[in-house]
DNA sequence: GACGCGTGGCT
DNA sequence: TAGCCAAGCGT
């Protein structure tokens, strides 16, 4: 049976909700975000689906081109899959930009071409949980949610004094709880989670000095008052990294240069890469593996380590530039490796590469 | 409830 | 430098 969690302090939420909507409106103008100028219920959904765990200046040039491309949800519900991975490109968790095409399909054909305003029909779309159901409820429609994420659990939990692992999906659910009540409906419930993520991005920063004598709050926050708004919250660890290895080749046949498809499941699902092999392969190692598949290498050249983190995956990634003999290497592997060759110009122009493979990326336009 | 899923900026 | 962290969701 879980823990029953209990959040202190909750009678001192009114005088939060209180004192934030003035502070918001006071102080809105400071940061210059897209998606607020012109808030349809469209702009607030696609904004709230890029912020998904990523800093809003990592978002704004991504969220504009995204617009630019595709104005409307019907232009998404259309939209071509490589264009729409291209779109994404460097954004990460790239699962959200499929599911949101999923939706405007469903949105297309099932409401009219209109969002839902409705909550529980909002969250059967795809991509769409409970904080995102809950700030474009708020914000696109005035409905009173609140939309727990990071910076709100951050901001009561110091403002509350309290001492819950915020890693635990039960205190969040709990704190949810202890705010719903207190929501007004119409732009103020907007306006509040909007106030709380400014606050957090601004003001109760999570890591450094927050800057309590610029916060609304400072004077009916717990953990200020006690000295410990830099202990809280608290955030139990996550687990370790798995590390991997990897050998990336740079396969080149003339200006065309080889790249792979990625399983349509898992990590990095359905982007293109260039092809790697799993270890740290010597020279030998990558000879042998070109002849066991008809290849002929005329050039073997080592390249940099590299390391790339992802939250859950380390890669140490090594690799070789391989230029092979014209002719005989391109037709073979074209009849035995799962390959597109492509220019430079073209993978630019129609191929979605993630990060993970930018450091090679360089070596790609070097001259034979 | 735990885990898989990206990336880049900051300390 | 290495870790921490960001407007979470789906399974």
């Amino acid at each position: 049976m879980r823990q029953k969690i209990n959040i202190p302090h909750q009678e001192i939420i009114p005088a939060i909700l209180q004192e934030l909507p003035g502070w918001y409106r006071q102080q809105a103008g400071d940061r210059e975000l897209p998606w607020r100028t012109s808030p349809t219920p469209y702009h607030t959904w696609l904004s709230e689906i890029m912020l998904q765990q990523t800093r809003a200046t990592a978002v704004i040039p991504y969220y504009e081109r995204f617009l630019e491309a595709l104005p409307t949800i019907e232009a998404l519900a259309h939209v071509d899959d490589e264009r729409l991975m291209k779109l994404w490109q460097g954004l990460g968790y790239y699962s959200r930009a499929r599911n949101l095409k999923k939706a405007a399909i469903i949105i297309t054909e099932d409401y009219d071409g209109k969002l839902p305003d409705d909550f529980n029909t909002l969250l059967k779309l795809p991509g769409i949980g409970r904080y995102t159901a809950s700030a474009i409820g708020s914000i696109a429609f005035g409905q009173p949610r609140p939309a727990v994420d990071g910076n709100v659990l951050r901001v009561l939990s110091r403002t509350l004094a309290s001492s819950a692992d915020i890693a635990i999906p039960a205190v969040k659910t709990a704190m949810e709880q202890a705010l719903a009540p207190h929501y007004p409906a119409g732009q103020t419930a907007g306006d509040l989670n909007q106030a709380f993520m400014d606050l957090g991005a601004t003001i109760c920063l999570p890591n450094g000095e927050p800057h309590c004598t610029r916060c609304p709050l400072e004077r009916i926050c717990l953990a200020h008052a006690d000295g410990i708004e830099q202990e809280l919250p608290l955030k139990s660890s996550p687990r370790q990294r798995r590390l991997e290895k990897h050998t990336i080749l740079l396969l080149k046949q003339g200006s065309a240069i080889a790249l792979h498809q990625r399983p349509s499941k898992g990590l990095l699902a359905g982007l293109w890469e260039f092809p790697n092999l799993p270890g740290k392969l010597s020279a030998k190692d990558v000879k042998t593996w070109l002849q066991k598949h008809g290849l002929l290498a005329k050039k073997l050249q080592a390249l940099p380590a590299a390391k790339h983190v992802f939250s859950h995956v380390e890669w140490q990634l090594s690799g070789w530039l391989v230029e092979l003999v014209p002719a005989s290497g391109l037709s073979a592997a074209e009849d035995k490796l799962p390959f597109n060759w492509v220019t430079p110009e073209e993978l630019a122009e129609r191929y979605s590469l993630p990060s993970a493979f930018q450091y090679y990326f360089p070596y790609i336009y070097r001259k034979k």
